[in-house]
DNA sequence: TATGGTATAGTAATCATTACTGTTATTTTT
DNA sequence: AAAAATAACAGTAATGATTACTATACCATA
């Protein structure tokens, strides 16, 4: 069985205080700031099995680093090629999807992932473009 | 201008002679068939200059390694755990969805990506399962 | 044929992530 | 509550994909 370690609460804890979207790196400094001694491996590995779990949400971009997302509820999101953020989208979730997959090629489909890539607003605004 | 080498020909119709979705190393080896001393890095760079050109697709499965894909045309992809094969899929695109990101949020939209996961129907076939 | 620009081969470096090892914490069993 | 069993940890080393670097080679044009 699965042990409670103060190590993967405070993980979590920090994760859902945001709503960035953090690398494994950047969580890593948060929980530091609780537990100084915490080894990166261990953000990793919890990281890992969290998102196993389905307790938390793995995203892929592409843009070099995997982040990580607290909110498990069935969403998209929009990555800016100019800052690097990762932001949440109201776009509504379309789980037939994966129902129309199955059936066109006999798959097991189990999730699907959806990533608009683009320049934020704000990065629009101060025209900043192409330059992470 | 940018030059037309031997390397990159050949990168582009190997890549072109496949529905693999192979990844950098593969059509890495692929290349050396012909060109025995062409060089990984000359591949990697070669391969992203084409992306950045749009001259054929960078596919982003969170598997661990990028993919490529010479069929540029917009279309989703379905990626299954277990064998780790990317395959195309006939699903409608919805470019729409770009237009209604940039009214929802400001944003310059570019393009999005669209991969379902799961396990391919062979892999259902053969009761495989998690292991890749 | 000299010049400038781009590409290449080969190698070294980077960086995110994973694996390993001995120790500590947590749970379960007595 | 102590002991036994097991999962998790810290710290470090290793891996592996990708990028950067350097000196050389190719190609076009003046």
């Amino acid at each position: 069985m699965r042990k409670f370690s103060q190590q993967r609460a405070a993980i979590i804890e920090e994760l859902s205080s945001v709503t960035s979207h953090p690398t494994a790196s950047e969580i890593y400094n948060m929980v530091r700031r609780r537990i100084p001694n915490i080894s990166l491996g261990t953000v990793y590995r919890n990281l890992s099995m969290l998102a196993d779990d389905g307790a938390i949400l793995r995203i892929t971009t592409g843009e070099g680093t995997e982040r990580f997302d607290a909110d498990t509820s069935d969403h998209y999101h929009f990555c800016c090629s100019s800052c690097g953020r990762v932001s949440d989208l109201a776009l509504p979730f379309c789980g037939e999807l994966n129902r129309s997959v199955e059936e066109m090629t006999g798959a097991h489909v189990q999730r699907h992932s959806l990533i608009f890539y683009g320049e934020c607003a704000d990065c629009v605004a101060l025209g900043r473009s192409g330059t992470a």
